[in-house]
DNA sequence: CGTACATATTTACACCGTAAGTTGGACTTG
DNA sequence: CAAGTCCAACTTACGGTGTAAATATGTACG
């Protein structure tokens, strides 16, 4: 056994990267909650504490898989055919975050993760900063880019949290358990009966994440610029 | 021993919504990490497994949690002397998302935990239905009532995700690692120097989450006015 | 060659959620 | 009253977690 291991770690020496790597990939194809020190060291033939040559601990780790998303981030949106700043800041804006979300997209686990982590990591703080970038060729004041990233949120890195899914809570319970609970949500009740019948496609997974994810962008995109418009002389 | 336990139990015995209040009260205190089992028994004076009589699992205890937050949600919102949403509905929304942000800031842990929870809780719902109820009477349809609860996500009850806190991270680092990184971000520092500079109270500390959620806020609210405004036929 | 160094392993500990079985007191019922 | 039932609380145990500390093992260099 101690053979495997040996010719293991001597066919590719053990690194932050390869473990990052890893991690992502075990999240990838089974959840966050399948990360652990013992399951990523067995991915890579080695046992758990052997990772800890390489990484602080479970949080570096973490790090580690955060930094290979913003990775991904920044080379998405450099190889990107956006629109010019200077001439059209929302287009411009609008193709990061899109680019962005097919990266949430391959990483489902990453928005929880990114949440978490208070650690910053330049990648991501480099994509921040292109986004700045942007905003200032199109014509934004420092403060009103500042605003401006604080309203945008988590869209300009592909994706805005839902409370909870209502597709999903809708699987068990759904038809019976909005009969029940009518009397209390008659809005609601009424809202997803006539979104549900104008769409019948969507039959009670009643939410297209993408098309919801591009209206608020965009009502914000608008926002934000009425209010460039308004700080800029006549 | 048991002697203890048992008058404990007998003058006020175990229940879901005492389980449910210890957790929270312990959350709001030491963080949503300092809540397991076997520290909320004991907090009750009781064994962990004795809280299984009263509640299925962990996630069932934070369902508990997350009932009495969303009870708090409705009651506040409740009592409040809101614009009339006939006349009024961005106010009354607006009124409606800050009172639900006093909640929030009293519960930190709250939007962590909302957004790992899945079932639906009824008190929840019925707030979102409250909101529903704000479009609609604002003369929204319900097209574009469903549009808007997606766009303004999470703020309106009454927190926006924040990607990572820059004042925690500034701790640290701070201005050697600024420096550090300044040729790799130049917009990102050149923003941060005048809006510290703009507003020397904030040291590096630099972002006022309070007005940030409120600008953020106000950008949604007008847009979707302008949206709703252009749906009704002159 | 010998020694130092880096890496991987082993062992151990404290914590977690919870399945299973046991106790003991408080009811209901004959 | 006695017997039976019930149920909330307790005890024990298991497999999982992250990780500190000590140990083995290879490789590189003076």
């Amino acid at each position: 056994m101690t053979d495997t291991a040996q010719t293991a770690a001597a066919t590719r020496p053990l690194s932050r990267g390869r473990i990052g790597e890893a991690a992502v990939a075990v999240a990838d194809a089974e959840g966050i909650g399948a990360v652990s020190m013992r399951r990523i060291g067995q991915e890579l033939g080695v046992e758990a504490m052997s990772l800890y040559n390489h990484v602080a601990n479970k949080d570096a780790m973490l790090d580690a898989m955060v930094e290979l998303v913003a990775a991904q981030l920044i080379a998405g949106t450099s190889s990107l055919d956006a629109p010019d700043p200077a001439t059209d800041w929302r287009g411009a804006l609008r193709a990061r975050a899109l680019a962005a979300r097919e990266v949430m997209l391959r990483h489902r686990w990453a928005p929880g993760v990114l949440q978490t982590r208070t650690a910053m990591n330049l990648d991501l703080v480099r994509y921040y900063d292109g986004v700045v970038g942007v905003l200032r060729a199109g014509g934004f004041s420092n403060d009103l880019a500042h605003h401006s990233l604080h309203a945008l949120g988590s869209r300009v890195v592909g994706f805005s949290q839902e409370l909870f899914d209502p597709g999903a809570a809708a699987d068990d319970a759904s038809e019976e358990m909005l009969e029940a609970m009518a009397e209390h949500v008659p809005h609601l009740v009424g809202m997803l009966a006539e979104v549900a019948h104008d769409d019948p496609a969507s039959t009670l997974g009643w939410c297209d994440d993408q098309s919801e994810f591009e209206f608020g962008l965009d009502v914000l995109l608008e926002g934000l610029e009425r209010r460039r418009a308004s700080t800029v002389v006549p």
